[in-house]
DNA sequence: GTCTATAAATCGATAGAC
DNA sequence: GTCTATCGATTTATAGAC
């Protein structure tokens, strides 16, 4: 048994929302790939050996300075586990539950709100190609990856305005089920069906 | 009885036509909410009561500034004369020769920049939905039609969104010809195929 | 002019001292 | 909790061969 702590914790300051602030301005004014580790640490004062304490890889950072409550990471494990086959559907379900969440919804139509400044573009543009789809396109193996996971962006893209942020009925109410029928389908399609050219 | 009246008409010189310049360029620039009525009518070099005058409310005035080269009823209606065969293909090629156009492109960006107010996604449902979609739904003669066309609009708001907002390759750079030869099938599903449920 | 080889700089990440 | 030192990989730039 450990007698109850006093005074101030070992805890840190508040260098990892520094961190954190940081990480935030440097991928939302130049990107993911622009934005260096180094880079961070230099904007909070503190070295680059820290963040990596804090946060663990640059890719966990980056997760970390969205805000979001899911990782996608995880959340998308069963949709690359079952291979090729039925993808759209996993991925459409995956899709389905985290934005029907409000919990996970709200940050991420923060996100999306940052549609008209530059800087929230490039956040856009990291979150859904970088994080989101692109692991799933190189765990899928899918042959010309970047266009089809472009295409498949474009779709779910368009379900996220219509759907959750202008709220346009039906798609606004319609089912889990009829959702994932409807578009499984073409997103099936754009994962692996043929590309004309 | 009023006496006849002489001299100078009431009638506009071409400030109205100043007026809806300066507003282009205001929420093309700067979106909806950061373009006041104020600056609109400072760059048209008029008062700000005159620009109400000629156009109405705030939003009555960005109708009209995206409202220049195309009709979208006019433009719409080889879409709707063709029947509902190959609609799909024919929307995307009114829709491409659109939104290619950098003239029209820019007003149209604007509004979709708008998509982080209540009041600029008010004026995008109505424009998507009311001006552009509807009429098409109802020159084809869709059943269920406001599913069908939320459907259509999901998938077109997201190539607008993808391709052209945030220029993510290859789709940003995508033919017309693969474009349409893509996405035909789609929308023509959405228009014309099987619906669960 | 084009391609290859190599040098220089930068980056992500880890281990360990204080 | 914080920093120094450093490894391995990637990228960028330059030089030289053909």
């Amino acid at each position: 048994m450990s007698a109850p702590r006093r005074g101030r914790r070992p805890g840190a300051p508040d260098t990892r929302a520094a961190i954190l602030a940081a990480a935030r301005e440097g991928f939302a004014a130049s990107g993911f790939s622009r934005t260096s580790v180094r880079s961070v640490a230099a904007t909070a004062g503190v070295d680059a050996a820290l963040v990596h304490h804090y946060f663990g890889t640059k890719d966990d950072l980056f997760v970390a300075a969205l805000a979001l409550r899911v990782d996608p990471r995880e959340a998308l494990l069963p949709v690359v586990e079952g291979g090729l086959d039925g993808a759209g559907e996993r991925l459409l379900r995956v899709f389905v539950s985290v934005w029907d969440d409000e919990e996970t919804r709200l940050p991420l139509l923060a996100l999306v709100r940052g549609i008209a400044e530059p800087s929230g573009q490039q956040l856009l543009r990291d979150g859904v190609m970088r994080v989101v789809l692109g692991p799933v396109g190189e765990a899928l193996g899918l042959d010309e990856a970047p266009r089809r996971l472009s295409l498949v962006a474009s779709q779910l893209v368009g379900i996220v305005v219509v759907r959750y942020l202008l709220a346009v009925e039906p798609l606004a109410s319609m089912t889990h089920d009829d959702l994932v029928a409807t578009y499984a389908p073409v997103l099936q399609g754009y994962l692996g069906g043929p590309l004309p050219g």
